[in-house]
DNA sequence: AAAAGTCTTTAACTGAAGGCAAATATATAA
DNA sequence: TTATATATTTGCCTTCAGTTAAAGACTTTT
């Protein structure tokens, strides 16, 4: 897609007029970064809103051990931000690490900001994003108090990316990805997923596995129990 | 303090004309509550905003097998609103339970809307807001993902309600209270706060508690280990 | 094709934390 | 006061999940 069709089609920037969003866009920094860089590390003060025009991007939790915890991630066309472009004397909880060639529309707080008191309906579509991403870290944090492992392994299987319909998908995150994802470690995934192959719920091989029952694993899920 | 005077201070408000605001204040809806009743039910569709006046309010998530985790709280001049006020068709993702005699201005999304999206700084101001809880959230994950109980009891010890400078503090919450605070269970918070007492970090009875060594439980909260 | 590196898989061990049950203490109500 | 409910404390036991270590499988480089 166009990127300019791309900030039309986004919320927030879509209800800014056509001369706006130009002279937004001119304004902007476009940075093109890959796999393993970061865009801001945990601590900094970053205070820049940006809009994803190609690739990926993860916001990491890393703890003093080096384990470490994926909170969300951004594709295509999506918009996030540094908690300094709303709070300038606050740092970064998360890193934000880029998964593959990305590109990305960079904005100072300077910059946005008049644009933003400006136009309260940005601001508004702002806030409603805000409260998704709050309700996805509301997601985070009900499942790793209340969830055991086999639970939230459940979890990410079923909606596991690049799922479509049935048949066998291709394991396209290591178990280390895997792990970052419900808070925990390689190993014990690895025990898990055997687990449910044991018990006939997917069928799994080095490099590819397929649901077998739905029904049970969304049971493990909602009820407990691996 | 005068509700005026909390409105006013408030700095979602505080951008508001003095005219504006008595539109809103004339339009809300002042309502009355006391202990143990609820604003809204995990679940609701509760498209409101509230501005507390007097009292507290918890946002609470419970589990399927009863285990409850507090989320956040709210006291005297703090703004909070239900998902569904950004999201109508989006259901609450925690309860808010009223800790003890409360009063809250209500507005309902059709009310607010129109003020929100004609002022933007006030939107701004809300966005800021948000952050700030996004913040809170991301504590609260990043400890219940890599923080032992351990680390969390202290945490909690160390920032309790009602502790000014030095001396015991009144034991004002219950074992299941600081649970349900950390994402635990009566039995252990017991069980790790008389371990803290035999390693002198605090001094217990059964209605008391005192610091003794705060530098250790800090080092608890940091290093791990208790 | 050998070597080095990266993932996956298993097993054995360990520690952390939750559940159950019972004793004790305290507050509240009848 | 007695009775009833509510909190705390402790011991014992179980489960769950992280750690360590080692072996196997596949990839990429040399």
């Amino acid at each position: 897609m166009e990127t300019r069709d791309l900030l039309e089609y986004n919320p927030v920037f879509s209800c800014l007029t056509m001369e706006t969003l130009n002279d937004l866009v001119d304004g902007a920094l476009l940075r093109h970064y890959h796999r393993g860089q970061y865009l801001a590390h945990a601590g900094d003060i970053w205070p820049m809103l940006f809009f994803l025009v190609t690739g990926g991007i993860t916001a990491v939790k890393e703890s003093p051990e080096g384990r470490s915890l994926v909170a969300t991630s951004f594709g295509s066309g999506e918009v996030f931000w540094g908690i300094s472009f709303f709070h300038p004397e606050l740092p970064m909880p998360v890193a934000l690490r880029v998964d593959r060639q990305t590109s990305v529309y960079l904005w100072s707080r300077e910059q946005m900001l008049p644009v933003l008191t400006q136009h309260g309906m940005m601001s508004f579509e702002l806030c409603r994003l805000m409260v998704s991403r709050m309700l996805r870290a509301s997601e985070i944090v009900e499942e790793l108090a209340f969830q055991p492992v086999a639970g939230r392994l459940a979890r990410l299987l079923i909606d596991y990316p690049g799922q479509s319909g049935s048949g066998p998908v291709a394991r396209s995150l290591t178990l280390d990805d895997m792990a970052a994802r419900i808070g925990s470690t390689r190993e014990v995934v690895c025990r898990f997923l055997q687990r449910f192959a044991d018990q006939n719920l997917i069928k799994i091989t080095r490099t590819e596995f397929e649901i077998n029952d739905r029904g049970r694993l969304l049971e493990i899920i909602h009820k407990g129990k691996g």
